[in-house]
DNA sequence: TTCGACCTTGTAGTAGACTACAAGGTCGAA
DNA sequence: TTCGACCTTGTAGTCTACTACAAGGTCGAA
């Protein structure tokens, strides 16, 4: 009673056949029960544990990772807080570290974007060209243009 | 005079041999010309155009919007300053919602983090994990753990 | 019975940016 | 002359997370 075919699950979670298939063939996910015919047979514990995977997607975590997580989850009795709470960190910090990354992406690409009125003007003697030249050169034109 | 030879491009440039010759392959570099036993020279000018590569990737260009920024660098009299600047600035709005997006794991992942003492314990009512696997059940039990 | 929606498997392709490897040629120094 | 560093080509593999497709089986309703 109460079991559900694939595609069931996968509106339920938000994704779609192609993608639980793949899960499972990666260990995301137990290989379910099957139908007389080889229906693949979900329950309500495959629909938290596609959850689960679509939330730590969401905040981050790689497929891998996310196996990791399930198999903490899995062994809770046996794991203990202190690695899980390791784990979120390590994604924390990564996540952050990306950010400033960005971030410096973002500071270098204003700077010469904002030197450039970005005119019907040949770009001959164009600010944001010269600054991917070279660095110096785009200090001595950054006024111009 | 003063030609190269693919290994000492790669250091002065900051990349390697293989690195160019994908280049090359995709078009990002031109074919230089050849010594007599077919090694690849290069001058001064090939420099700054690897140079050029290395920069944009830093400022978040992908290799064919790089190909795009190139050929505009090519042809600076027949371009205007305008397509450039629309070039970098539609990257720079993908930066910020890559920054964006980042920040709502981040933050996701904070909040969850945050409740959780993380010490040797078990991880049986391990808050981070509940978290994941179901959003409401968090809520109720984010103040416990 | 036939239709259409749904399911099965396996294989292969996608994108991006390399990276590795094999088999061989070149060049300068000891 | 021999060694080792360096170069050539071409092909194939890596990684991530899917996505597509072919050829076929199942099931309920009209």
């Amino acid at each position: 009673m109460g079991y559900m075919r694939i595609g069931e699950l996968a509106g339920l979670a938000g994704t779609n056949n192609e993608t639980l298939r793949f899960y499972e063939a990666r260990g995301l996910m137990n290989a379910p029960r099957r139908s007389e015919s080889g229906y693949r047979l979900y329950t309500g514990e495959d629909v938290a544990r596609v959850r689960f995977i679509m939330r730590a997607k969401k905040m981050g975590f790689s497929l891998s990772e996310i196996a990791e997580l399930l198999s903490l989850r899995v062994t809770r009795e046996e794991s203990t807080c202190g690695e899980v709470k390791q784990l979120a960190e390590a994604k924390l910090q990564s996540i952050e570290e990306k950010i400033a990354e960005l971030y410096r992406m973002k500071n270098a690409l204003q700077q010469i974007t904002e030197a450039c009125v970005g005119g019907d003007e040949s770009a001959t003697h164009c600010t944001i060209l010269n600054a991917l030249d070279d660095t110096d050169k785009h200090q001595q034109l950054a006024a111009s243009n």
